[in-house]
DNA sequence: CCAGTTAATCAACAGCGTGTACTTACGGCA
DNA sequence: TGCCGTAAGTACACGCTGTTGATTAACTGG
């Protein structure tokens, strides 16, 4: 039988009141406080739905009734928060030298963290053996066990986001083609997922801080130059999880050569850049390269994170920001705005552990950007 | 009282059905016949919902039954096919110099064609006028005038899509704030989108050609230099239409100077290029900087269009793929394709009528690429 | 204390896909 | 020619969704 071409997608009742019960909880989180009247205004449901639906949201814990507002000549609104100890998800950051371990709550919020001196240069087994010690560590902080959503791992790519299998990760022949996902699903026994560093950062910062918008593009300066996309309010992946790559951007057509073999690599200017000791123009290469990102993506919003921004933060960020200011023209592109990543050096396990978390809030089924 | 942030995305019982009938409908597209069976397993419904969803489509006319498979020991499956006659798209494509408006069915396929002398040099009340009689005329080969789903226009940028009105169109300062939607809306009396002419055109080569993937990239090169991003099936734009600003991004750190202020933009240094007669280097700068976007959103597919491209169309491609090929590494990216469009001159307007047709076949509720 | 107003809920209903059972339509074989 | 096995496609009752229309809850103001 010929395959049809598209995946499934077909609607069904049940899918219908999964998706409006994470449309009212992501409503809740990105407003902190919201009552069920604009609940009703910003899903379009009726009152009634939505009295149904929150009272799903109660009885599963996951959302409370917090206060009402202060009434305008009728009965006040009853206000809803999330209830942050419903669910955790635990994030590891599997990196080069080390490994991060957090827990965050359902706000994505850190309450316990751990660092481990293991990292890619151990052995797979191994690390994954000090990665297990810690989140069973991690999981102590947990009132019960069953709130665990899942496990979250960020670490450098290239990989397969749908299989979780590495892929040739430079200087690291021990990892390539590792079924990360499925040995750290067998050894944790809940849903596990794998995803590129800047893409969890980016998430991460999606879900953890407050007003941030439905696209913008998150930049690690790291050991490497990465990037990650969130475009509708979702990780924009390709199809082969390879969206992203920052670093070999080439800037300069007749700059120097790269260890890929082209000449002018944004990589390769900041490298230089950075051991020349100007950590300054390195700033201002990657902010270049930013340019071009947001001409491309129409970004009003950019987040920087990675050890080398957060060497020295405020400089990173003023020197990306007046880079783009000067070759940006005013009328339109001037609305952008480019922020530091919140959760600072955790901020990849943060985002391994809001990859655990998005799906609670969008069920896989999104509004049009259409006419 | 506070706004909130979310547009209404809540799902109900019509919307459910809106969705499954679209989602049918674009299996039949994209595969030309498909049975029930397969429909079926494409989209995770059951036959009987199959059964439902065709019946309704078949009594609209939009889908006929042609023919069956060869049967293999029971019935034989039915093969159903989009009836092109169905329903009819008008798309205007509004160029600086002239304008070309087709008729397309639904299958996007143009049925006619009227070739305008006026393009954005004129006033835009004459353009209007212009367009409009052409517009009547085309209809003229509609057996029914009801069939006529909308028109679609698409002109170079920048503007904003979600309102359909014009900005700043450099060099045209008549057009700068004309409501161009509203203004067209108002003449031809049937639902009208405005869209930047590269997006235009992306969606109509996903439209049009058979087995365009869900992700690629259209770049148009002409007097300037854009694309039109296709992610997920649907065109990317920003949140101010103005993602696929591609003739800007910078090249060449220490490149020529562009009319924009900037130096070493693309768009600048393909101008050098064919100024000094060098049209195989311009297709190679873009080479260049499609590897940049290869590597930025993971495209596996590309698609060139525009009169440069189109002037030795051949050649342009060979450049533009060899460009890649030598640029990329080997393993994954080098699965990239390279294309011309589909339509050639006319890729555009085709384009412009597919921003009316594409919402038949997608209604704003689809897959998430997540885990 | 009651009228006016707004929030939230209760109850009956329409319509979606689903599950079970059935009909249709073909090939194979006697 | 007729029967059987197989697979495609359909009827019908059902569960569950959000919706519409009426009702209750909770506050302000006179």
């Amino acid at each position: 039988m010929p395959v049809p071409v598209r995946r499934l997608a077909g609607a069904n009742l049940p899918l219908v009141r999964d998706h409006n019960s994470a449309l009212v909880l992501d409503l809740v989180r990105r407003n902190g406080a919201i009552s069920r009247v604009e609940l009703a205004a910003g899903t379009g449901l009726s009152a009634q739905a939505i009295t149904k639906i929150v009272n799903r949201l109660l009885a599963d814990g996951l959302v409370t009734e917090a206060g009402r507002t202060g009434a305008t000549g009728g009965k006040p609104r009853t206000l809803l928060r999330l209830e942050p100890t419903a669910r955790y998800a635990v994030g590891v950051h599997l990196d080069r030298a080390d490994t991060t371990v957090v827990l965050t709550d359902l706000t994505a919020h850190p309450v316990a963290r751990r660092r481990l001196p293991q990292g890619m240069a151990a052995t797979p087994e191994d690390a994954l053996t000090a990665i297990a010690d810690a989140v069973h560590s991690v999981l102590a902080e947990i009132p019960d066990t069953r709130r665990l959503v899942g496990v979250g791992i960020a670490c450098p790519g290239p990989l397969d986001h749908t299989t979780g299998i590495l892929h040739r990760v430079t200087g690291l022949p021990a990892w390539d083609g590792f079924p990360l996902r499925a040995r750290a699903a067998g050894r944790f026994g809940v849903p596990t997922v794998v995803d590129k560093d800047s893409n969890a950062a980016a998430l991460g910062e999606s879900l953890s801080a407050a007003g941030t918008p439905d696209d913008f593009g998150y930049l690690y300066h790291g050991q490497g130059l990465g990037a990650g996309f969130v475009l509708g309010g979702r990780v924009y992946r390709g199809r082969r999880t390879n969206a992203g790559e920052f670093g070999h951007q080439i800037m300069d057509l007749d700059g120097p050569r790269c260890p890929c073999g082209n000449r002018g690599c944004l990589e390769a200017l900041c490298r230089a850049a950075l051991e020349a000791g100007d950590p300054a123009r390195a700033a201002r290469l990657v902010g270049t390269a930013a340019v071009n990102l947001v001409r491309l993506l129409d970004f009003e919003h950019l987040v920087l994170g990675g050890p080398v921004v957060l060497a020295d933060p405020e400089r990173y960020l003023r020197e990306v920001t007046t880079t783009i200011g000067a070759l940006l023209p005013e009328p339109t592109w001037q609305r952008v705005t480019v922020t530091l990543t919140g959760a600072r050096a955790d901020a990849t396990a943060v985002g391994a552990a809001a990859l655990i978390l998005a799906p609670l809030f969008d069920t896989g089924v999104a509004p049009a950007a259409s006419c």
